[in-house]
RNA sequence: GGUCAGGUAGCUCAGUUGGUACGAGCGUCCGCCUGAAAAGCGGAAGGUCGGCGGUUCGACCCCGCCCCUGACCA
């Protein structure tokens, strides 16, 4: 019989790591980390990846194990996240799996399979890419895989490049993978929102935050370590911002500006992602209640919380 | 007080030498998404073209007056 795992899901600084504390506290859990981006060693301040002091002595998994010069990789995480969520269940205690990164959470609690890469491939068809256009890829996609080209807009050469690599690597449709909302856990999804005044007001609040504490500094640190190399943490929020303003592109003010801006940007689009898993309880996060009642609910669907749903 | 420039989408600006605003970027809202996902891609809604009068079949574009902004001159 399959063991639960909780989620905590929603966008950027709706308060996630702290409901998670709460819960895990409760619940007898381990906080697994969902994040993409602290999954990397030293962005630390840019991520507000909780110190250690602020575990309050929870079990954290999957936070600093990445180098900034590694590729980020869901294939890679899903394997990781679920060999840690069977070591918790061997411990006889509940999974938090707690991020923002829609992507991983799915990765870890459904039925997705990725399909190998290639970096020679990968390679090729990227060139491809650069020479020849989006366009032109998206219709060869088109004509060997209708269906998968239908689920991918014609401009978006990334996503054109690896559905033609999936083939030629698997000979079947990319479209043959495409997932629903299977889940491979009992999984209860909680999610926290806000208002987008207040969340913006707390996006802006948290960028001021963090140049107060650093991320010039973290950032520069890091540039030491790889960053610029790195393909995916050198894209970060804040990261990739701040670097521009160490190339001379930006002021420091503006790449805070930007970094808010920015933030914004992605907290709509996890919001919009999120908001179509029917799975997800949706709880205010401004409510002072919201851990208690994230509680309750959980325990109302789970039956008495000491038998962990 | 005078001269000049300018007042067009929430913001920054294009544009028509008079014939229903082709607008663009940003913002906003919405959506998509399987090995880069804090990435990538797309759609939509927004305008009495500063105000009032005039000329004209017809004015955002011409004329007059007024208001506002900026620069310069006094």
């Amino acid at each position: 019989m399959p063991l639960p795992v909780i989620t905590v899901v929603g966008a950027t600084a709706t308060g996630k790591s702290g409901l998670s504390l709460r819960l895990a506290a409760a619940l007898n859990g381990e906080i697994v980390n969902a994040d993409s981006m602290q999954l990397y060693r030293g962005m630390d301040i840019g991520t507000a990846k909780l110190t250690e002091t602020e575990r309050a002595g929870i079990p954290h998994h999957l936070l600093d194990i990445w180098d900034v010069t590694e590729t980020a990789s869901v294939s890679e995480y899903q394997r990781l996240a679920r060999r840690t969520i069977g070591d918790i269940h061997a411990r006889g205690r509940l999974p938090i799996l707690v991020g923002g990164s829609g992507l991983y959470i799915r990765a870890v609690i459904d039925e997705l399979e990725f399909p190998g890469t290639d970096p020679a491939v990968r390679g090729r068809l990227e060139e491809e890419l650069a020479a020849v256009g989006p366009a032109a890829l998206h219709a060869r996609l088109a004509a060997a895989d209708p269906a998968g080209a239908a689920a991918i807009l014609p401009g978006n050469g990334r996503r054109i490049v690896r559905a033609l690599e999936v083939m030629e690597l698997s000979g079947r449709p990319f479209s043959a993978v495409l997932p629903g909302f299977e889940s491979r856990y009992p999984v209860q999804q909680v999610g926290l929102t806000l208002p987008r005044a207040e969340l913006d007001r707390r996006i802006d609040r948290r960028v001021t935050g963090m140049w107060r504490d650093g991320l010039v500094r973290e950032v520069r640190a890091l540039e030491g370590r790889g960053l610029r190399d790195g393909r995916t943490a050198s894209r970060a929020l804040g990261y990739a911002q701040v670097l521009r303003f160490l190339d001379g592109e930006w002021t420091e003010e503006q790449a805070a500006a930007e970094t808010a801006k920015a933030t914004r940007r992605f907290a709509r689009r996890q919001e919009s992602w999120f908001r179509r898993d029917p799975r997800i309880t949706w709880l205010p996060a401004d409510d002072p209640a919201a851990g208690r009642k994230a509680l309750t609910m959980l325990a109302a669907r789970c039956g008495p919380l000491k038998r962990l749903c």
